[in-house]
Order: C-alpha cells, then structure tokens, then sequence
DNA sequence: TCATTAAGCGTTG
DNA sequence: CAACGCTTAATGA
C-alpha cells in the first residue's frame, strides 16, 4: 500500500478529505508502470479503475475512421481521469498511451463508487474537475477545425498548466519538443517551428526538455 | 505544382 | 546520449 505521504503528494484532492475516507481512498490503490510508447488502455478496453498520473505523460487519443490517430489531449503528473467510464462502469472511450516511462496510480472501482457515495470532499473534487474538463473540450469543439497548427500546439501546453486539473502544478514543465508535437498531433518541424514563435510572442519561454508558461490566459485563447 | 511530413544526420548541451 | 534543428526524399492535395 502506498504511504499517507506519497498519497497526498500524487492526488492533492485527498488533502481535503477526512480521515477515515482518506485511509479508505488509499487502501484503493496500487500503483503500475509502463514503459514509454506502451499502450494503457485501448478504446473498447474495460475500466475497472480511476486513473492518477504519478509520474510521467499520457496522451489520450482516438482512431479515425480512416485509421489514423487523433490526438485529444494530454495528462501530466497529478491529473487523474477515468472518472466518466468507472462511473458509468463503461468502456473507455479512448486510448491512452504513455509518451515516456510513466506511473500510475490506480483505485479500485468499489472504492471509487464508495468514496462517491460518501464523501463531500471527494464529490466535490469531481465536480471541479469534470466542469474545467467541460470548458476546454467546449473550446476545443468550437475552434478546432480552424485552428492552425500554432495555435494547436497553444492550446495542448494551455491543457497542461491548467490551474483546476493540476494546482499545484508552477509554471514549468519538462517536456520536450517532440512530446508536445505528440501531444498536439504535429509534426516535429511545425511543433519546432510553433515553439519558436510563441516564444517569440512573449506567451511562452522555451528550453532544451522545458517548457515555462509566460501568458496561460493568451495561450489559452490562441487562435480565437 | 506546392505544401507537408517522416527519416536521416550532424550539432549541441 | 538524447534533444534539437536542418536537409532530403516521398507523399498527397
């Protein structure tokens, strides 16, 4: 079982909850790896848990009909998702794949059902969270189509320093260039290229394997 | 034809 | 050694 400490450092929700829920909540989970490129779930697969990031970066794709990869979005360290298929105790709708060796922190489904019924603190962490989920999906509908690839890549580093889904989260991100055109969906010469600009437009500053955000309001409406 | 990208490779930190 | 950025050849609209 993991330890008090490790649980409130992984899922920063867990610091509002009271005791007993909290012990509860961790006896839930497990932690699991899996290498970069690594598959964690495919569309169709069964959920039988919710799904904290621990350490590393997931991109939750889709297939086109065509066959070809869709990027949605991307997960960092302390984002937790999976809540929507363990709750309707559905298939996952997408895939999810880690970009590099990445951990995972799962709950059980019996717990996570539990800690819905029980506990104020957590009901309300989902709340937030589904609810900021629920905008950027609104904004991405909106302007997708039309967005070009700067503005792509604008939005995707947006999602990741998004101050609900990860609070605790500074303004810096490890990353590099090639895993933020995956997570785009861009090509490493127009991600390159993007980075170079937005940088150039004061909204972000860009080092060998980081990210810092300048302007997350400007990112975040990029393209608009 | 023109634009885009994957692949290869030299450079750099 | 891995990330970066450039060149090139293939692809396709």
């Amino acid at each position: 079982m993991i330890t008090a400490e490790h649980f409130r450092r992984i899922a920063y929700w867990s610091r509002d909850l009271e005791h007993g829920e909290f012990e509860r909540a961790r006896a839930g989970i497990i932690e699991k790896t899996y290498q970069r490129g690594a598959y964690i779930c495919h569309r169709g697969d069964e959920m039988e848990h919710w799904t904290g990031l621990v350490s590393g970066l997931v991109k939750v794709s889709t297939a086109s009909l065509s066959g070809k990869s869709v990027s949605l979005a991307g997960m960092r360290a302390c984002g937790w998702f999976g809540e929507g298929s363990v709750l309707k105790g559905e298939a996952r709708q997408y895939d999810l794949v880690a970009l590099r060796d990445t951990r995972l922190a799962l709950m059980n489904r019996a717990t996570f059902l539990w800690l819905f019924d029980n506990s104020v603190a957590f009901n309300r962490f989902l709340v937030w969270q589904l609810n900021a989920r629920l905008g950027q999906f609104i904004a991405l509908v909106e302007y997708d189509r039309s967005l070009e690839g700067k503005a792509r890549l604008a939005r995707t580093i947006a999602w990741l320093f998004h101050p609900t889904l990860y609070p605790d989260a500074g303004a810096k991100l490890d990353i590099t260039q090639e895993e933020i055109g995956l997570l785009s969906g861009l090509s490493r010469q127009v991600t390159n290229k993007s980075v170079a600009e937005l940088q150039d437009e004061k909204l972000i500053e860009a080092d060998r394997e980081s990210i810092t955000v300048r302007d997350l309001d400007a990112l975040r409406r990029y393209g608009e």
